[in-house]
RNA sequence: CGCGGGAUGGAGCAGCUCGGUAGCUCGUUGGGCUCAUAACCCAAAGGUCGUAGGUUCAAAUCCUUCUCCCGCAA
């Protein structure tokens, strides 16, 4: 039997082990991913993850900037299945009705819980003891298909962003392989989501990096892990901005504002919180490389840290 | 040419404004103290001060070039 079209969406590192594995097994005829863009400092053009790896497997792709009206490019590579993961564009409903076994979303969460663009990062931040993977098939609104499958993952209480991106990246992947077959088949009953349930897991904004002290303890705790080690939570010190990437809850009690240094250990940094302190372990200055709290310590007139304060401005 | 910060022994920093043969905290090695220690005390090793040029009697320090790193903005 020949193996089936697939055309793959999807533009950024978490996609990569979703496409490798289609590469693997199926005939990846084209891949969409997003333009390239001028990004950093010396505007350079980057290629998106995706598209380096579909250079190295020598697959067509395609770059629209608004795929809502460039389509007909991927329609012509008449895909059996498109399948699509972290794509960043709507898809049209042009797209959406053309290939035999529709198109399939691979979203991080377990949806109808954190729909949209960050659920991994978001999961984190709200304190999630799990989350998921789940396999859907796309619609015109924002991860809200019919559910195919799903795979449940616990978030161990140490997790940051950066590692539960990568199990979740490598458990896509895998549940994909595992139920794209029944899907071919007809063998999954797609399941409707349950609209009561519903929650967002919206895109990281600026502000949403903001390490306000004068909140719990666990909330900048859990703030500072979803966002390491990328963009990192920020606060500022001495007007210079601070990012905080590692970090463990102290036992201080003390009466000082939020947001004051009340505690230097020999690993980190004590901080006042609203209702407590949370320990900085790993940090990053201004203009420096990310550095351990106990090496920052040592550059540093611990006397005169004492008492400082991080502030909002 | 988008804006700005940085590059000094293994690590993190000071010194640079007002040029004159390199300092702090830590680590490493050796020794001591101690029931013991990641604690304390003593000692040692370790740097052509990012690259290339220039000014000068003399440059980490002033001028110019290049490279790399980081924050912002996109």
């Amino acid at each position: 039997m020949e193996k089936i079209k697939v055309i793959f969406m999807g533009t950024p590192e978490f996609s990569v082990p979703i496409l490798e594995g289609l590469i693997r097994e199926y005939n990846v005829v084209g891949v969409v991913t997003q333009p390239d863009k001028e990004v950093g400092r010396h505007k350079e053009i980057v290629f998106s993850p995706i598209k380096k790896i579909a250079i190295e497997n020598n697959i067509r792709i395609i770059q629209p900037a608004k795929i809502k009206s460039e389509y007909s490019e991927i329609l012509n590579l008449n895909p059996d299945i498109i399948i699509t993961c972290a794509y960043g564009q709507i898809i049209p409903k042009q797209i959406l009705d053309f290939p035999k076994y529709g198109c399939i979303n691979v979203h991080a969460s377990l949806l109808p819980r954190l729909r949209g663009g960050a659920p991994i990062q978001r999961a984190i931040i709200n304190g999630d003891e799990k989350t998921g993977i789940t396999i859907m098939y796309m619609n015109e609104s924002m991860d809200s298909g019919d559910i195919l499958s799903q795979q449940e993952i616990n978030i161990p209480f140490e997790m940051n962003y950066g590692e539960l991106h990568d199990k979740l990246s490598c458990l896509g992947s895998s549940l994909l392989l595992e139920t794209l077959p029944k899907i071919i088949d007809g063998s999954i009953t797609p399941i409707k989501q349950d609209e009561e349930l519903v929650t967002f897991g919206r895109i990281i904004k600026r502000e949403d990096e903001f390490l306000d002290f004068d909140t719990t303890t666990i909330s900048i705790y859990n703030k500072i892990r979803g966002l390491s080690p990328n963009p990192g939570a920020y606060s500022i010190l001495e007007g210079k901005i601070v990012k905080i990437y590692k970090s463990r809850i102290g036992k201080n009690l003390s009466k000082a504002l939020s947001g004051t240094i009340v505690n230097i250990y020999k690993d980190g940094i004590g901080v006042k919180t609203r209702d407590g302190e949370i320990i900085i372990e790993e940090l990053k200055l201004e203009g420096k490389k990310k550095i351990n709290a106990s090496e920052y310590l040592n550059g540093v007139n611990k006397d005169k840290l004492l008492g400082k304060r991080f502030m909002k401005e």
